[in-house]
DNA sequence: CTAAAATCTCACGTGGACGTGAGTTTCAAC
DNA sequence: GTTGAAACTCACGTCCACGTGAGATTTTAG
């Protein structure tokens, strides 16, 4: 499928597939006029790149493990890096959710203090 | 406490100090000849600045609501902004943790298959 | 075969959170 | 009173994941 449609089926822009591209993370076909041609396998690709940006990885280290993914096995290398980034995400899981408590104990003592003199304990 | 002793404390820089002053979050009183003079209190601003943008708000949005923490009340529209990034903060856990759980496999994957496939030692 | 749609390659623009001088002024210590 | 560290104000630079034309080329529909 050419860009314009895996961009539809992904939801990402055009722009982003050749961003993509450019950084290694999805290199596709060519044709002979030089337009880009991905297989089924591109949506796949494109979903889980976003996953990982989402997760706060930087294109260089997905680079890095995109390859794992597909290959289904890792070098020592890579295998590193997988796992420094699982601690990564697990690290930031516990911020956030510290975060979180925060957030809730401003919301709870604030929301209390605004709506009336109504300090019921929870 | 001057600028410099404030940065020393939250670990963040002085330029980084200034910046928050520039969008408003830490606005601190100053000296004849213009030097900033922080209280005690700015520490604790600068780690729950900190927690905020770890939690993927803008300072736009810690603006927002830095001032129902320090006062313990909240306008009902500050409130409703408080409500709406604790949600972002739920659905961004969730998306953690799927995105870890993502990471999990390939790693419990790739290791078996690059230990038992290839297993030869460097 | 033609016309329009899609895609192509530059290449500069954007926004957020600062980094990094440059040149000047203030403050604390002696 | 002097001096050196620390702080001050511009104001341009950086990094990342794209956005946004501009202008040329390729592909597809009729």
């Amino acid at each position: 499928m050419r860009i314009g449609e895996l961009a539809e089926k992904t939801g990402v822009s055009v722009r982003a597939l050749r961003y993509y591209e450019e950084q290694g993370m999805l290199v596709p076909e060519r044709s002979a006029g030089g337009h880009r041609h991905y297989s089924e396998r591109g949506v796949e690709v494109v979903w889980l790149i976003q996953q990982f940006y989402a997760a706060g990885l930087s294109s260089k280290t997905i680079l890095t493990i995109l390859p794992c993914v597909e290959s289904r096995e890792a070098t020592p290398e890579a295998l590193a890096v997988l796992v420094a980034e699982r601690d990564r995400i697990d690290r930031r899981l516990a911020e956030l959710a510290g975060t979180r408590k925060q957030l809730d104990d401003v919301i709870a003592i604030a929301s209390s203090g605004a709506c009336s003199h109504d300090s019921r304990p929870d």
